[in-house]
DNA sequence: ATGACTGCAAAGACTTTGCATCTTT
DNA sequence: AAAGATGCAAAGTCTTTGCAGTCAT
């Protein structure tokens, strides 16, 4: 009864792109960025292989930014910074934590630390103006 | 150029059945809550409301559970956990974070800190299996 | 009266899925 | 040859939006 995984260019393109990717991408960005390389890449590959990733855990989703999911390829722990105004996922180091009342609830397998701000680069522009 | 709020029986009944939920509710559930009380009462109204109590600080998103986004009206600093199996939140303690990088990639204005696991209820039922 | 709020239905956006075809093993 | 992977297009979900009628001030 076991899934067997073969090998496949595409998928092997697609988890490439995540992991050398900095920019924290959307399923959409994965496909835009390797479409020139593969003409014939199809979304709903990219939106399959994103999901068999994050089933086996070689990525993580970052969260929802602007209706779409983004997906980090770095499953080290640390956490993210996400700009309100642009959207941007930046990374910050890992930080410790820890609540006491966690056994009164259930079982925690990780956890997620965002903050959310202004990046600096908007930051820059508004003062501009 | 300022926008008026005007008074809304529904938009009261909204944001009161948020508030006294326990559940961190999807506009979903706070529609199906509220229908019977108020048989006219439409999902968009949910939405554009939930939309305006969310600008205006009064209420937080806390995440997407199964494709739904959930609310929670408590805006006292603290922290969550989501069970992967039957999609619960449930309420921790305010954690202490600070991020020494943070200001090399922005100015942050809030946090989210959320525990993924299984629930104890969830625990239980696989354990007796 | 004016402008905000709402219901309804249609539209939008992102993601998933069915099926025939192509690949890997 | 058997089973997995993919393209394409259709379907699904959740959420937003346009418009005309209703309501608060």
């Amino acid at each position: 009864m076991e899934r067997v995984t073969r090998y496949s260019p595409k998928r092997q393109a697609i988890l490439e792109c995540i992991c050398s990717a900095d920019c924290h991408p959307s399923a959409e960005w994965v496909y835009a960025m390797l479409k020139p390389q593969i003409p014939d890449l199809s979304l709903a590959t990219v939106y399959r292989n994103l999901a068999r990733f994050r089933e086996d855990g070689v990525v993580l989703a970052v969260g929802n930014v602007d209706g779409q999911e983004r997906y980090d390829g770095d499953t080290a722990p640390h956490s993210h910074f996400i700009c309100r105004e642009c959207g941007k996922v930046s990374d910050l180091p890992a930080i410790e934590v820890a609540v006491p009342n966690m056994a009164t609830v259930g079982k925690s397998e990780g956890c997620s630390v965002t903050f959310y701000g202004c990046c600096n680069e908007c930051l820059e522009k508004t003062a501009q103006n």
